[in-house]
DNA sequence: TAAAATTACTTAGGCGCCTAATCTTAGGCG
DNA sequence: CGCCTAAGATTAGGCGCCTAAGTAATTTTA
């Protein structure tokens, strides 16, 4: 690839997260959420998860699936209760508010698409969610080669 | 759009722009840069720039460029001095060791983009790109509609 | 030409997500 | 059984980018 080319679509690529990401907090702060917490919220609706399992999902790390959740416990949408069977875990589950909140959250999130869209002018939403998939599929395998852990494990450096 | 394509949609962004910015992260790393950086640094390949210039290039808001500019003066990458013209502006411009480190800076934003898709299946390389800069450019006008001045302005809630 | 508005930049502080390191519990194995 | 390693969760701290708000200089305007 020669560099324009290389340019062009490493500058498409940071730009379009930047604004995407723009839209989706745009769109959730009237629910009082960010998209990280959207992303739990979403994983949760299937059903409970430990804070490992929500890691995994989201391919967030746990410090940061920690954080979120307790956030999302301190505004009531999530509850947190030791696993009956492994006492180092913690199951998540949504709370009937963080359910019933589900219905808005989805409508915001179509909307994010939407917008996301709206201003294409040589492409089709399936042509886009087509090439999206793919480069995100590719990518994953690339950067976490392994098979069984698909999430991104960071190297472990030091140890005192 | 359904709720599942707009799911899809939304989360191959938010992956691919995840991804995609560590693998920025990993291949700038060696040069002491972070992908911010790298954004200011080109822009300055083809001449001086006053901050507001790279703010409005890189999209990035005026704060976060006075921390980056600083961050790179300190690498001893770029030179500031007043404008001569405008007693409010600083003109920002490469050092001999930022210029020197281009050619680097260049295949290592090469080699960021040919690992995004590398792990391509159905689609083709043109094929990214054209639908990338066509998502970015509809994007850019949805989130900020006014046309001279195209970098996102972030609304003055209160003023004391 | 003085007041008002705008522009360039900075400081202060917040947020989301990260890595490093630690604590506790689980489970394999001699 | 008692190790020893791995796994789940957390604390501590860092980084990049953000918004809010302030100062100083310039341009607009009445």
């Amino acid at each position: 690839m020669n560099f324009d080319q290389a340019d062009a679509l490493n500058e498409a690529i940071r730009a379009v997260g930047i604004r995407h990401r723009a839209l989706a907090v745009a769109a959730l702060a009237p629910m009082g959420i960010h998209p990280g917490h959207k992303l739990l919220l979403l994983e949760l609706a299937t059903g409970p998860r430990t804070q490992a399992q929500l890691a995994a999902a989201s391919g967030y790390e746990p410090p940061s699936i920690t954080e979120s959740v307790r956030q999302l416990e301190t505004a009531g949408l999530v509850v947190r209760r030791p696993s009956p069977t492994d006492a180092r875990a913690t199951m998540v589950e949504l709370s009937d508010q963080g359910r019933s909140l589900l219905p808005k959250l989805k409508a915001a999130w179509r909307h994010v698409a939407d917008q996301t869209v709206a201003g294409l002018k040589t492409t089709t939403v399936d042509h886009v969610i087509e090439v999206l998939t793919d480069l995100a599929t590719g990518l994953t395998s690339t950067v976490a080669p392994t098979n069984d852990v698909p999430r991104y494990r960071a190297p472990r450096r030091r140890r005192r």
